[in-house]
DNA sequence: CACCAGGCAAGTA
DNA sequence: TACTTGCATGGT
């Protein structure tokens, strides 16, 4: 397997990279977009991040001061925003509460401390919780998303319902700890699966194909 | 028109 | 524990 995913990212590097991830210009806005993207299309989440940037709202003290409703409504555009608005309410006020607001502060704790904070609060899962930890934090976490688990599992590698923390581990046990290479394959890996690996599949032209041919009918 | 998108939690049996 | 359902907009 090591081998295999050692493949995989040379195969993504050549055809994708650098990617540059993840896309936002501040760590706050990586987190909030990390809430935004659940379940839902990234042009869909431009669109709320924009309603928020434009009347300068995409600041620590203006989210946890604004309504909640007020707020719902500017991210409306994301889908699902009434219990976006929700969650991340609760998101910013733990980190308001916990640290003053000050992400540096944040950082300091150890990733299984923050982490375990992270999945505590209401409407931050495994997936959100890795990608604030990596790409905000600047934690050594792998990122697992249904990109992941879906080219692993059409290339034969994996079940299709293998579980986050046992997928997560095959990406984190297998190569050497390294937040970089960890941010770049998962963006690698979004980039694929956005070009062709959907559920409804293109493999004909996957550029990792003709090394790791995709299984027929497993999902 | 139907289906899908970088999840997550609450409800049911 | 293991399944199912609600949440909602915008693109294809």
């Amino acid at each position: 397997m090591k081998d295999t995913l050692a493949g995989f990212y040379r195969i993504l590097e050549d055809h994708y990279g650098p990617t540059g991830w993840w896309p936002g210009d501040t760590d706050l806005e990586v987190i909030v977009g990390a809430v935004l993207t659940q379940n839902t299309a990234w042009t869909n989440v431009e669109k709320a991040l924009e309603n928020l940037k434009r009347d300068g709202n995409l600041t620590f003290r203006a989210l946890v001061q604004m309504p909640e409703r007020d707020l719902a409504q500017r991210i409306r555009p994301s889908g699902y925003f009434n219990i976006k608005a929700k969650r991340l309410k609760a998101l910013l006020n733990h980190i308001h509460e916990r640290y003053g607001g000050d992400l540096r502060r944040m950082r300091r704790r150890p990733l299984p401390t923050l982490r375990k904070e992270l999945l505590a609060i209401n409407g931050i899962g495994p997936e959100t919780a890795d990608s604030i930890l990596l790409y905000a934090l600047g934690k050594t976490t792998f990122v697992v998303d249904a990109y992941t688990r879906r080219i692993l599992s059409r290339h034969g590698l994996t079940e299709a319902d293998i579980g986050y923390e046992e997928l997560k581990g095959i990406f984190e046990t297998r190569f050497d700890v390294d937040r970089h290479f960890y941010k770049e394959f998962h963006a690698l890996l979004v980039y694929l699966g956005k070009d062709f690996c959907r559920k409804v599949p293109r493999c004909e032209e996957c550029p990792v194909a003709s090394k790791y041919p995709p299984v027929i009918s497993t999902e």
